[in-house]
DNA sequence: GAGTTTCGTATTTTT
DNA sequence: TACGAAACTC
């Protein structure tokens, strides 16, 4: 195997001949080439492909990595490298498993659903809800936290509730709302029991308990795998390490991390799972790649600016091995985000008419898919292809929910969420008619019972139409394709309505596109978890689009908007961070607390590290003068100081658009960084 | 008056 | 897009 293409460091990561390894890669080191090239040098040893699992956070890396190796490996065996995320991984071994995990007919729930699970959990119990004054999400985020990072309760309440209070404050506050948040999490775990739910965290969840519990189940499933290579280690939480360390005994781990990139926090990702390595696997070695082949030093010059300002010792000095490029990266100050649309705009079309770009090479990174609205706006007015990356995915659209509503509730009837979405759509049904037929449904045996009760109880014109597509689904069964045509015919002129606004411009087309995705199926129930487990975003090249030879957009010269989030392991020639604005970066919703912060940090450095030769930020500078307004019970004014690009250094950028407001706006960046405290203990 | 529809408002990040 | 409040219908 030709391993010429490697640095000292990347090719003793790649032939390691210990058991299990480390490596810490900073931005642009190389990753994702030596997890790629770690998988090819193994099967040119001699392991057989089906023994080789890689496990990554995120779908696209996932599936990014499996490619790369296709690509230069390019023989048969490589097929049987399988390529998952932790949930899709998991979801497969209680797929492939049912007697050993006992999750025969469970019931997955995507995010939404969940929601809407917890939600009627919180509506039974008004008392508690009344006390907390929480919401949904809130707490739905908060039963995932606690379960993912393991920790107790009073833990992720402290933490996801009460980051930014005294020691008394947390006390008292604990005492008073843990027992109302126990009573509803206890409930919504009943609930799910009761229907055969099961969350994304269940799925995780469950393979980890049983593995823990019966050394029987473990002896099988962990004989399965002679390696797993872990993508994105910095992001990997608790439970997910649990479920590694189960493996370590029989099988190599080899992960691949950088805990400057970690930015799942949130999510319960915890970077000791890297810091903490060779203390918790016994032998393990570690190897650092320092050398970034992607950017030119100018960019990396503020990338590493932004993690020196930081309290947290990140002990990282990126080094361009390119050197430097003549040119700094942009600052553009803008008036806002319109101005902001039209100047990106320009600058892409005049790349590519003038020095002959193709629109391929940009790369736009927002903060949150909402930033991007008016430069789509701007890109379908100047006729600029593109492509959205993270964000809102194609089958979690609500038409095609809506569609699939009604395969869910003939293969599960008791399934009350996907009821309740299915019967609300049509005229005169709204949610207490619903939730009555949801609640009577579940005990009745087929669906003849159901369409009877329906023809009885629901007053509405769309009775037919309802109980021919529910007819329709259970004879097609099998046919997953016929059955959502069928379900089309009959709910087509509903959703036209339903959805007027933009349902012929846009929605429509969404249609052909799902039945082409149903084709490869032959069970309603497996194309129901695939659908909620892959989410699969329209332009996404996973598994679900590949199957059915959908995946033509990658082939097309357009321009990549993408969440920053999504946008790890991608490069591009020219990168647009968008609205690096106070406010943004720190997100005004991420100040409760240092640990927040930092990540806040840690993401705009994902960004700032994507680039290869031309960086440009953007800022709206109005709303720097806003930091005053709506100041909370008067607390709030130091935390509208914080602001990442404040004091940053005049020499490592250009800064452009600035008009006469130009003085005041660089007098307000002078304003002295929050003050942090300067020694952290994260043990 | 129960139930449904409509309208206005606010929205981080991912499995 | 989801939620709440207000308006509307049976």
């Amino acid at each position: 195997m030709d391993l010429s293409e490697l640095n000292e460091a990347q090719k003793q990561a790649v032939t390691y001949e210990g058991k299990h390894l480390l490596v810490l890669a900073g931005a642009g080191t190389g990753k994702t080439k030596t997890i790629t090239y770690r998988a090819s040098y193994l099967l040119s040893k001699g392991v057989p492909s089906n023994k080789i699992l890689i496990l990554s956070f995120t779908r696209k890396a996932a599936h990014e990595i499996v490619s790369r190796i296709k690509n230069h490996g390019g023989s048969k065996e490589l097929k049987g490298v399988e390529g998952l995320t932790f949930h899709s991984w998991c979801n497969k071994l209680l797929y492939r498993f049912p007697s050993i995990f006992q999750s025969k007919g469970v019931q997955l729930l995507d995010e939404d659903d969940q929601q809407k699970v917890m939600s009627i959990v919180c509506k039974r119990n008004p008392d508690a809800m009344e006390q907390l004054r929480l919401n949904v999400e809130t707490l739905t985020d908060l039963y995932s936290y606690t379960r993912n990072t393991k920790s107790t309760l009073s833990t992720a309440i402290t933490k996801k509730l009460l980051a930014n209070k005294t020691k008394t404050q947390i006390a008292n506050e604990l005492i008073e709302i843990k027992p109302f948040i126990e009573t509803i999490f206890r409930d919504y775990h009943q609930k799910k029991i009761e229907k055969g739910y099961f969350d994304f965290d269940d799925l995780l969840i469950r393979v980890a308990t049983v593995l823990e519990r019966s050394k029987e189940a473990r002896e099988i499933i962990i004989s399965e795998y002679d390696h797993i290579l872990v993508d994105e280690m910095q992001d990997t939480n608790p439970l997910q390490w649990d479920l590694l360390n189960q493996f370590k005994d029989n099988t190599s781990l080899f992960c691949v991390g950088d805990d400057a990139q970690s930015i799942y926090a949130f999510r319960g990702a915890d970077f000791r799972n890297i810091h903490q390595f060779k203390i918790r696997v016994e032998g393990a070695q570690v190897v650092k790649l320092e050398q970034n082949y992607r950017s030119n030093q100018e960019i990396l010059d503020v990338s590493n600016w932004l993690l020196e300002k930081s309290p947290l010792d990140y002990d990282k000095k990126l080094q361009a091995v390119r050197g430097k490029a003549g040119y700094l990266p942009t600052v553009l100050n803008v008036q806002d985000e319109y101005k902001e649309a039209d100047w990106v705009s320009d600058k892409i079309l005049r790349d590519f008419h003038q020095d002959g770009k193709k629109f391929s090479q940009n790369l736009v990174l927002v903060r949150s898919m909402q930033h991007a609205l008016a430069l789509e706006a701007s890109f379908v007015k100047n006729k600029i292809p593109y492509q959205n990356i993270g964000g809102r995915k194609f089958l979690e659209s609500a038409h095609l929910r809506d569609l699939i509503s009604a395969l869910r509730v003939v293969n599960n009837f008791n399934d009350e969420i996907a009821w309740e979405r299915f019967l609300t759509l049509w005229k005169n049904i709204g949610a207490v008619t619903a939730h009555k037929i949801a609640s009577k449904v579940g005990t009745l045996n087929n669906v003849e019972e159901i369409t009877d009760l329906i023809n009885k109880e629901v007053k509405s014109q769309d009775v037919e139409k309802i109980t021919a597509i529910l007819s329709a689904v259970d004879k097609n069964r099998l046919k997953v394709k016929e059955a959502l045509l069928q379900v089309y015919e009959n709910m087509e002129s509903t959703l036209a309505n339903k959805y007027k606004l933009d349902w012929d411009q846009k929605r429509k087309s969404d249609v052909p596109v799902l039945t082409k995705l149903s084709e490869n199926y032959n069970s309603i129930g497996e194309f129901i978890t695939d659908s909620i487990l892959l989410g699969s975003s329209k332009t996404d090249e996973g598994p679900l689009l590949n199957r059915s030879e959908l995946s033509v957009s990658e082939k097309k010269d357009i321009v990549t908007i993408s969440t920053i989030h999504s946008a790890k392991g991608l490069e591009a020639d020219t990168c647009y961070v968008l609205n690096v604005s106070p406010k943004t970066f720190p997100s005004a919703n991420s100040l409760n607390s240092i640990d927040e912060i930092e990540e806040e940090r840690r993401v705009l450095y994902v960004a700032l590290t994507r680039p290869m030769n031309e960086l440009i930020i953007t800022r709206k500078f109005d709303s720097i003068y806003a930091n005053e307004k709506k100041v909370k019970d008067g607390e709030e004014t130091t935390k509208s100081e914080v602001y990442f690009l404040n004091s940053l250094p005049g020499e490592l950028v250009n800064q452009e658009g600035i008009n006469q407001h130009s003085t005041r706006v660089l007098d307000s960046f002078n304003i002295d960084p929050f003050d942090f405290p300067d020694v952290l203990n994260y043990d």
